[in-house]
DNA sequence: CATATCGTCAACCATCCGGTTGAATATGGC
DNA sequence: GCCATATTCAACCGGATGGTTGACGATATG
């Protein structure tokens, strides 16, 4: 699987890395620090975060003991490129942003992550 | 996994499917023709096409013995808009676009399929 | 009616994925 | 040196995924 479109959406398509992504829009946070508010070990959150960044949306940084975490939102824009060969899917597409947020806010089963973003 | 995003990313995340997408981009197609030019069964095509079809990326109609696979790229905004949360991947990074391209077209795997869309 | 075409279904298989647990490996603080 | 903290590693498990094959139900067509 070593196609980086690949990797990327298969590394999206799981909400726990989702939200993983959405907290640390917010900050650079420490592995311990980002499995807090997840309802599962520290070594399933450890090879969550190992996913994205082999996918590029993340990198680690260790810096004594506690290894840094850092979103690389350029990692997104391959994949978005790639959609946006399918239509215009503006920045600002306020109405479908409203219809998305109101299907997912009264939706699933995450925990309680960073509230305000979206999984 | 209910979760639209779930689907949508998931669907996204193999290569084949995608392939198929780029494909209906051109034109509508039957099953048997989006398969075609793909080295797999017939069977794992409509499996496929399963998939893109709960994900909603594509809709299906059954016209006479034949059923017609069309593109619904609506689908993909959900997803995009989730993106856009992340920075702003405005519909024309033309930086962007050169340098995906140059890093896939001497890229993989894939069969043939109507070539001038990257998978 | 007989036959070919279109597509799905069902069973099966190997592999991947998301999670667990427990041990191991740093590193930091007293 | 000793203990606590931070993170990964390794083995394991159940369930999903991507593929195969063969049989099957519809729909056209001669």
């Amino acid at each position: 699987m070593s196609n980086p479109l690949d990797q990327v959406f298969s590394a999206l398509a799981d909400p726990t890395r989702r939200a993983i992504l959405a907290m640390l829009l917010e900050d650079d946070m420490a592995v311990t620090d980002v499995a807090d508010p997840f309802p599962m070990s520290l070594a399933a959150i450890s090879k969550h975060l190992s996913v994205l960044a082999e996918a590029g949306l993340i990198t680690q940084e260790r810096r004594g003991r506690v290894k840094w975490c850092k979103l690389e939102p350029d990692a997104l824009r391959t994949a978005s490129v790639w959609m946006q060969g399918f239509g215009q899917f503006g920045p600002v597409d306020l109405d479908g942003l409203e219809r998305f947020l109101a299907a997912e806010l009264h939706g699933p089963d995450l925990p309680d992550p960073p509230a305000s973003f979206s999984v």
